[in-house]
DNA sequence: CGGCGATACCTAGATAGTCAAGGTATCCGA
DNA sequence: TCGGATACCTTGACTATCTAGGTATCGCCG
């Protein structure tokens, strides 16, 4: 993802990992490796980015988290999404489709 | 516009002017007005953000800027685009393309 | 064997953009 | 006369991201 393009990200990450979430469990590293992969690499999930995110989620109660093994039989912490984390996906979704129609109405309008 | 979908402004405001001032020069408060009405108030151009913007523009060779008299012969400083201006709109309107449609294939999948 | 890349987690500090809230000044209409 | 609109500007708080560092394990390749 250039330079430029980082700062867009900008609240729109933790809407991106609650919707990841909603297909099930998955621990951190598995969530950015999926957001990448969805997108082509269009969005990088930087790590420092990506776990600063799931500690605000679940203190925000959108999110719970278990200690358990990946499929590499490593160490790793599995994020679920609660009821409240589902509300607020639903909430997040319908702004983000609002907001991004109102901006690329103004960049490109006729699409 | 809500609390939370503020955030998603970040990054996209400066593009937004670049967008604003293709059609012709207009003043600071006229752009911020402008933006507003385009998007039925889905976006709102606060002060403490549109002069900021406007300043950093400018200060990246992308507007330049005159004082002269607003529609209602008030004092006002008329921007336009500059060459470079113009590249960078090109730019970052193929990038937040780019990036919206990421977003929106999670987000979204389907539109 | 030694080292490197991938997996998996975490954090401190710098950076940057937005917002709230304040300010100045003029003008119009109630 | 007093508030709201027009038009500009600035300071400080906030917040999210990134950079760059760290830990530890594992498998692979030379």
């Amino acid at each position: 993802m250039p330079r430029s393009e980082r700062r867009l990200l900008h609240g729109t990450l933790d809407t991106l990992i609650l919707k990841t979430l909603s297909h099930g469990a998955l621990h951190g590293y598995a969530i950015a490796r999926w957001i990448e992969e969805r997108t082509g690499d269009a969005i990088l999930v930087e790590e420092g980015s990506l776990y600063p995110a799931l500690y605000r989620l679940e203190k925000r109660g959108l999110l719970e988290s278990d200690w358990g093994l990946s499929e590499l039989e490593r160490r790793a912490k599995f994020y679920r999404l609660t009821e409240r984390g589902e509300e607020a996906l639903e909430r997040d979704t319908a702004e983000w489709l609002r907001f991004s129609a109102a901006v690329t109405s103004i960049l490109a309008p006729g699409r």
